[in-house]
DNA sequence: CTGTTAGCGCATTCAA
DNA sequence: TTGAATGCGCTAACAG
């Protein structure tokens, strides 16, 4: 049987109320007196019982989760599963809001970060534009003691509590093992197509994936990145007129969204044997794959970092920190036969 | 505000107790009463608070994990994570007992399945092996009221609630692909090794693979699998001997344990350039792939099928269904590039 | 068949 | 600076 409060205020030759304010760091108790209760509780090996401390104080969690808009597979998948955990809400004791921003718009991620009330809202999370605004509305949050955490794409420089995402340095590295095995010698240039250099995740892809493609794949060559703003019209142009202008490319590399374009554009181009490797498994790219027209898929299981930002906010509200082995997010390699 | 028992008890004109024998499904309670409750329950939307429940019925979940010992890493790890659990158990009111049996020996998994109390048992996690005995036992246990999940090796005509791994037949497939990728077009043959074509999973990768291989890379034949009973000496004599006897053999593909014999096989061979496959993420393993040894490691995380084991009895012991969604296990493909 | 009452482990008024 | 008493949402005796 585990030791309750009730143990420890006998053995400290205490009340309950001075217990529970030891135990919870309130002040108006005399030294000698926390002393005598923390000496209990080390003695018993006491640890509080953290769901009927939670029905006692009628606990609830206000989350805030901020989402770029628009028509992106990805991120709309991604919404989706904030909603899921938005419905688990009463059984969490979380209440979630959903803030819908414009997609690449800094300034308007700032804005509703600094709308934000630090006495009402426990946590935050939020998908980031690597810039200094959004950076600075980030410090000063987590300065007023709202924990924010980043999802998908980092905000390297800031103070958010967690990152919940992939390790993107990694996920271009492996982008770039497969492309060289499947190429297996043949020389030629991989063209690389990206959304924005400005989100942190594009960009660590990008430099992952040159580097191992230079240093274990000296015959290959990178044409790109290319940049497109995730919007699939523009990677439909740019990657028909990069295969028109390059016969020497033998391999594609997405490290943004807007497979769609992709698509078309190798379908349009007759696709001529092209290794290639995309991120993130939706309809399209599911499709792709198994017709074949895509080798492999990168993939960050979004609901599992929805739950876990989740995990991680609710823990840091309380001023605990979870279990780290629990919260890394994997980066999954699909190809068709294991795709789920 | 979530609506209380006492709410569903004035709109029903009620009591709590009656209310909560409704709740309860316990006796006692006349027809058109039950219907009055019921009424009020899905009127205000009521969903009962499952740690208030827990508080005050001071539930515990009594739950067995029945492991194979003997110096495989993968079980070792896999009994690691039961333990870790199992530390975690008076906040997750769990009392965990962890029950070793001899490797390969259905008699002794079905001595300890028959020694379990279904009184003070709440569940039950086993690696089975796929024997009639085995699912004999499993049946009679479930029959009885104690949910049983397999972990890692699936017991497939059985009454198991559920099943706490990868699918093994795509995990195959995906070796498949893998290696006929990696020999891309080179003729030739592929070694197959396993541990023993009475665990599931190993006859289910076995399958999943020969069947790629025929479909799709018919340039590639198969020599195998090779029962090794997943030790590790085994392995280097049997991947020793096909080496030396199989010139024509350009790839290998271990489907079970015992990694460690097939690095040193390698080694003494002085490897010449095979493709490699092989499964789980151990220390030497782990090694190999950073070596260049291994080309790909396919594996699955047992920490998450401990602790999706550990949920999914729970909530079978509370008589509700959890989200499959969140309970399935992934095929992690890695590479050296994104080992974790 | 139904209701009253006393807790589960903890937090929090309100007095002392 | 400390303690007694009440309640969170639910279950379980024990009466009626």
């Amino acid at each position: 049987m585990r030791p309750t409060v009730h143990d420890i205020a006998a053995t400290a030759g205490v009340s309950l109320a001075t217990v529970d304010r030891v135990l919870n760091g309130r002040p108006g108790v005399r030294q000698t007196t926390v002393d005598k209760v923390e000496a209990a509780v080390s003695l018993l090996g006491y640890v509080r019982d953290v769901t009927a401390a939670n029905l006692a104080r009628k606990r609830v969690y206000p989350l805030v989760f901020i989402v770029p808009g628009g028509p992106n597979s990805f991120l709309r998948n991604l919404t989706a599963e904030i909603t899921a955990a938005a419905q688990r809400s009463s059984i969490e004791r979380t209440v979630i809001r959903i803030e819908t921003v414009p997609p690449f718009d800094p300034a308007a991620l700032v804005r509703v970060l600094e709308s934000i009330d630090p006495q009402t809202v426990s946590g935050v999370g939020l998908v980031a534009t690597d810039t200094d605004d959004v950076t600075a509305a980030v410090n000063r949050l987590v300065e007023q003691g709202v924990p924010v955490v980043t999802l998908v794409s980092d905000l390297p420089g800031s103070q958010r509590v967690h990152y919940c995402g992939i390790d993107n340095i990694a996920a271009g590295r492996t982008a770039a093992s497969l492309i060289g095995r499947f190429c297996t010698g043949r020389p030629g240039k991989v063209l690389v197509v990206a959304g924005s250099m400005k989100l942190s995740d594009h960009s660590e892809r990008a430099s992952g994936f040159a580097a191992v493609l230079e240093a274990e794949f000296p015959e290959l060559g990178v044409i790109g990145p290319v940049e497109t703003n995730d919007d699939a019209d523009t990677v439909r142009q740019r990657v028909g007129m990069a295969l028109e202008t390059g016969p020497e490319i033998v391999a594609i590399y997405n490290l943004g969204a807007g497979n769609r374009g992709l698509i078309d554009a190798l379908a349009q181009h007759g696709h001529r044997n092209f290794a290639v490797v995309a991120h993130e498994v939706t309809p399209h790219s599911r499709q792709a794959l198994a017709d074949g027209v895509f080798d492999a898929i990168i993939n960050q299981d979004c609901g599992h970092e929805v739950r876990s930002a989740i995990r991680v906010l609710k823990a840091r509200a309380d001023g605990l920190d979870p279990l780290t082995a629990q919260e890394r997010i994997r980066i999954d390699v699909f190809l068709r036969d294991n795709l789920p």
